[in-house]
RNA sequence: GGCCCCUUCGUCUAGUGGUUAGGACACCGGCCUUUCACGCCGGUAACACGGGUUCGAGUCCCGUAGGGGUCACCA
């Protein structure tokens, strides 16, 4: 038998990242087998939108390398995935079950059930639909109708005995049909719900394993309940843990975006991003822009192997030692009986270690691509971006090592790309190197000099020459070197002295350690005067 | 509240009756060093609690507590 997993995203315009762990482990499960994962559009509810939100969605996960066999965009023999457009399967679904006596047309009003379930609140006893305005044959509808009722199709569910099945991750799992309340599942205006309109796509697409969120679990015996009234085979049902909270067990949940930035991972993470977004012009509000969205990743340039291999280990775990897995790896290894039976919470630290580790390992040349973009797109270059200045981005993204973990990190370096008489000096570095240490402007002065007829600017050289030029004043290199720094690119801290001078080259070092002097001079000038 | 589920370092996890309870991220210290990183070495840190069963329990059973999920003409 052919394994067929699916994910069902409704189309809000936002990918969640523990939907696509869930969509992951589905697509693990039918890859690994040589089976099918659909994608199947769950849209019973929408009236709006459809493809603007959906559009985001599909691009995760092609950005993420998930890519579906059947489903939107890409076709199958099913035609069509979107729910919306199945409307004919359900409600000759919904017929079947009626004839069957499995459903019943219900005429009770809204306030009439809310009643009801009020007063079985009130005495603290489960509520039971007393079936009152129940109709299953066309006398009863007629009187009900007499009166202008209208009427949505409910369930007729057991009264005894129990459900009892087998979940892949959960176990057994026995339910007592009576707890089970008499569901709708056609709307008064003749639309179909959910649990109706899942079932049937389950079968109709074949699918044989149902892998999705524990919070489905209790819906699994009314949708069995379903399938066995239509007469279809069951799928195996999986049901994992939810993703939960940075720094708590509470399901992650889309509403609640914003609040998450009270947590100081998440924030920093966040921050990271938002400095990025904000240089190439990209929406920062974190209710759309956020570390819980897929297309959050994308954006700020993360590795899409990084993730995915996050999620993974997100509740899934092969061994006691194995973090790294190659998407070969993952398909060997996934196995459903392995998931954690608890919800595990999203940390951004944990995520950001892949993320680092993935990008170090990167060719040049991949790099090199993702962070032309950043530069490009915050206007540090041309766009595009002219040979110059792509040459000397690869020397700058190999001399920064990993200082670069994700591609927009390059913007931190943007100071290599900026006119010289155009550079900012980070004024706590400035004071601290250039203004309070008493020789440092005559040290840079007479370094100066020497670098004046320097005719070799490679590393090496400049290596030599400075550490020579460090012995003839008896200095220390330690001395001259932080002034240096921030002399040529305003701040304290960066990569290799020596690899920073050859890459911004002779007269861009030339121009600002003079301008850096000038500056020095002019600012002495006027303390002294006051 | 009813029903169901979960509970090992701060976090993700390994562990299927006998382990100095292992790994990873984070954190702390040291080394390296021209800064910042990296790297290397080292360290802190966990079986929710209470009863059983057993020669022996993180592992099995019962209870308690805590956390969570779910109870729509949402998906």
């Amino acid at each position: 038998m052919t394994v067929r997993t699916r994910f069902a995203p409704s189309p809000t315009g936002y990918l969640h990242i523990g939907g696509v762990r869930t969509a992951l482990f589905n697509w693990l499960l039918a890859k690994q087998a040589g089976g099918q994962f659909i994608l199947r559009i769950d849209d019973t509810d929408a009236q709006r939108n459809q493809d603007e939100a959906l559009k985001p969605i599909l691009e995760g996960f092609r950005w993420l390398g998930m890519d579906w066999d059947e489903g939107p965009e890409v076709g199958g023999p099913h035609q069509p995935y979107c729910q919306s457009q199945r409307l004919e399967s359900y409600q000759a679904a919904v017929k079947k079950l009626l004839d069957a006596g499995l459903a019943y047309r219900d005429y009770a009003t809204a306030a009439e059930m809310t009643a009801e379930r009020e007063a079985a609140e009130k005495s603290k006893t489960d509520f039971v639909y007393s079936r009152t305005w129940m109709a299953e044959t066309d006398q009863q509808a007629a009187a009900f109708e007499a009166q202008q009722r209208s009427y949505v199709v409910r369930l007729k569910m057991p009264r005894a005995g129990k459900c009892q099945f087998k979940d892949l991750v959960v176990g057994d799992v026995s339910v007592d049909w009576a707890t089970e309340a008499d569901h709708a599942i056609q709307r008064a205006d003749g639309t179909c719900l959910y649990h109706l309109a899942n079932v049937v796509d389950d079968a109709e697409f074949e699918i044989t394993h149902v892998v999705r969120g524990i919070e489905h679990l209790s819906n699994t015996p009314r949708q069995i309940f379903i399938a066995r009234g239509l007469g279809y085979a069951l799928p195996q049902y999986a049901h994992i843990p939810y993703v939960a909270e940075p720094g708590s067990k509470k399901k992650l949940s889309k509403r609640k975006i914003a609040e998450y930035l009270n947590n100081k991972d998440f924030k920093r993470l966040y921050q990271s991003g938002a400095d990025v977004a904000e240089r190439i012009g990209l929406e920062t509000d974190p209710a759309t822009f956020s570390p819980v969205l897929v297309d959050f990743y994308q954006q700020i340039g993360f590795v899409p192997e990084a993730v995915v291999n996050y999620l993974l280990l997100l509740g899934w775990s092969l061994d006691d030692k194995t973090e790294t897995f190659s998407r070969q790896e993952m398909l060997d290894g996934f196995s459903l009986n392995r998931v954690v039976k608890s919800a595990a919470s999203f940390d951004p630290q944990k995520l950001i270690a892949f993320q680092s580790r993935y990008f170090e390992c990167l060719p040049l040349k991949r790099k090199t691509k993702l962070c032309k973009k950043y530069l490009e797109q915050a206007n540090v270059t041309a766009n595009p971006i002219d040979c110059d200045h792509l040459v000397k981005l690869k020397s700058i993204i190999e001399a920064a090592g990993d200082r670069i973990s994700m591609a927009g990190d390059v913007l931190k370096f943007d100071d290599f790309f900026v006119e010289d008489d155009q550079l900012v000096y980070d004024s706590k570095a400035w004071q601290k190197r250039m203004v309070k240490p008493e020789q440092a402007g005559f040290l840079i002065g007479e370094l100066y000099k020497v670098l004046n007829v320097e005719q070799d600017f490679s590393a090496d050289a400049l290596e030599v020459a400075i550490k020579g030029f460090c012995e003839s004043q008896g200095i220390k290199i330690g001395d001259i070197i932080h002034a240096l720094r921030v002399s040529v690119t305003g701040k304290a801290a960066g990569f290799g002295m020596f690899d920073t001078l050859e890459i911004l080259g002779r007269d861009a070092v030339l121009n600002r350690i003079g301008g850096s002097l000038d500056r020095l001079a002019d600012q002495k000038k006027s303390e002294s005067a006051v």
